[in-house]
DNA sequence: GCGACAG
DNA sequence: ATCTTGTCGC
């Protein structure tokens, strides 16, 4: 496990937060192919949190595409950098898994967030940040609708229905589990929808939310655990 | 103007 | 996100 410190400079208020999504937004690539479904690695990150002691962790999580199967994770704690408003969650999770990601051992390939990418008020939420910063393939998948609307989904798993802010199609609530609750993907940054809907359907063998979100978030959650522990230890209780 | 709103 | 017991089901 590694420690984050907030980097300088960090935005302060929302309006210095808003003004940084309005200037990395043009740096987001979109309709690039992105990595074929079920090959080399796809990563999870995810975050936890405790306000009292105003604590974070975050846990990245390589999976091998194709067998679903663990191949590598770290996990980095910090300081709570930011106040949770939406619209600006990405000021709240990046510093800590940022430093996740650095720490593993090998590159994360296609990187998949919970919450959103293009689907976000000024069209830059969690995955397209971190896109831009990391320079790498990322998807969102998010378990709410935001404050976009959709028509559910067709019953059978894989069915899918857009995902919508008036009148453009952010992403696509995607059936991942026939007759239960769709996901929300999103593209991140250079990956297409369908690409990233495909990844998603790859990643969801059995559960509603992706392998790469599951493992992440049990990780992240064991280290913010393992955190406070270290802060403020258990008193030892004498056996009886 | 007020409320809703990823995690 | 997080607070939280039991409970239904594979």
């Amino acid at each position: 496990m590694t420690t984050v410190e907030i980097p300088a400079g960090w935005p302060a208020t929302e309006e210095a937060a808003r003004a940084v999504q309005d200037e990395l937004r043009a740096r987001v690539v979109l309709g690039e192919p992105g990595p074929p479904p079920g090959t080399g690695h796809v990563t999870g990150v995810d975050v936890a949190y405790d306000d009292e002691r105003d604590l974070v962790a975050a846990a990245a999580v390589v999976l091998d595409a194709a067998s679903l199967e663990v191949v590598a994770e770290a996990t980095a704690v910090g300081r709570i950098s930011f106040p949770y408003v939406p619209g600006l969650l990405a000021f709240r999770e990046i510093p800590t898994v940022l430093a996740a990601l650095e720490a593993l051992p090998h590159p994360p390939g296609l990187v998949v967030c919970d919450g959103y990418g293009l689907a976000h008020p000024r069209r830059f939420g969690l995955a397209s940040h971190l896109g831009v910063l990391t320079g790498l393939p990322t998807v969102g998948v998010a378990k709410n609708p935001f404050a976009f609307t959709y028509d559910d989904p067709d019953a059978p798993r894989g069915s899918a229905a857009p995902l919508l802010a008036g009148d453009d199609e952010v992403g696509r609530a995607l059936r991942t589990r026939a007759g239960v609750k769709p996901v929300f993907v999103s593209v991140g940054h250079r990956v297409t929808l369908d690409g990233a809907c495909a990844h998603t359907l790859a990643l969801t063998p059995r559960f509603r939310l992706p392998e790469t979100t599951r493992r992440a978030d049990a990780l992240c959650r064991r280290a913010l655990r393992e955190a406070k522990d270290h802060a403020s230890p258990a008193v030892a209780r004498p056996v009886t």
